[in-house]
DNA sequence: ATTAACTTTGACGTAAACGTTAACTTATTC
DNA sequence: GAATAAGTTAACGTTTACGTCAAAGTTAAT
């Protein structure tokens, strides 16, 4: 498929997907004709990824480092130690955002039944 | 305290100080003399406080509109229901973003284990 | 053949979140 | 009191992640 359909399947403009090629993020796609990109399903769905990725907060140059493990083989990527130790450390992260997350989940539920129960006090009070 | 300390102490700069200022983050410092601000530990706490919800990845705005709930009764804040509105969106991101954060740890773990158990057999095969 | 839709590259613009610099004043230390 | 450190505002610069535009060409449908 071409640059466009592409880009509407995934959700993102055209621009985006030269971007992303430009940053190493997707492969060129296969030229054809008078030189546009021709993409796969495959390139699709490496896309998707870097999307739902993006949705958790990585940065483009984080994405670079993670995404190849969902499609191609751990073990025959090149530079394995420290492709682990990139791992390591966004586990790492992850595990703090995740405890930071919850703690801000439990933060916000309280203020939330905090200011359900006066608003619905102030209701009861005027009689309604 | 004056801005360069306060700035230090929270870990930012007196920039993004009186940036956070200038965009009604931070209350306009007490000013002093020739118009320098002067802090108190309460408004170090509130820095702070945007400081972690930075790096849980709210943005600016999003910060100007939550940080209100930890230094005031939430009761009498102004516009209650829509800030109950804006705190239950919120709530749904987050749990949205737990959810897909515990995933892609899943994930990370996994390939973290699949390339670990791979070098242990390499470095076994090598007879060392 | 015509036309609409799509594509290309290059480059400037935008937004968010500051960093850095300049010019000037004040506070602190010796 | 001099030297040094710290403060002020204004404004331009930087980075990330695109959006938008221009100019020109190609592809696909009719």
């Amino acid at each position: 498929m071409r640059i466009g359909e592409f880009a509407r399947r995934a959700g993102v403009t055209a621009r985006t997907v030269r971007y992303y090629e430009s940053l190493g993020l997707l492969e060129p796609g296969e030229r054809q004709g008078a030189g546009f990109r021709y993409y796969t399903e495959a390139e699709l769905a490496r896309l998707q990824k870097i999307n739902d990725l993006k949705e958790l907060g990585l940065s483009l140059e984080e994405i670079i480092s993670v995404v190849p493990l969902y499609f191609e083989d751990p073990t025959r990527i090149r530079g394995k130690q420290k492709i682990l130790e990139i791992l390591k450390q966004h586990l790492q992260e992850t595990d703090g955002k995740l405890a930071a997350l919850a703690q801000f989940r439990i933060e916000l539920q309280a203020k939330i039944d905090r200011i359900q129960q006066w608003l619905e006090e102030q209701t009861q009070r005027e009689g309604k």
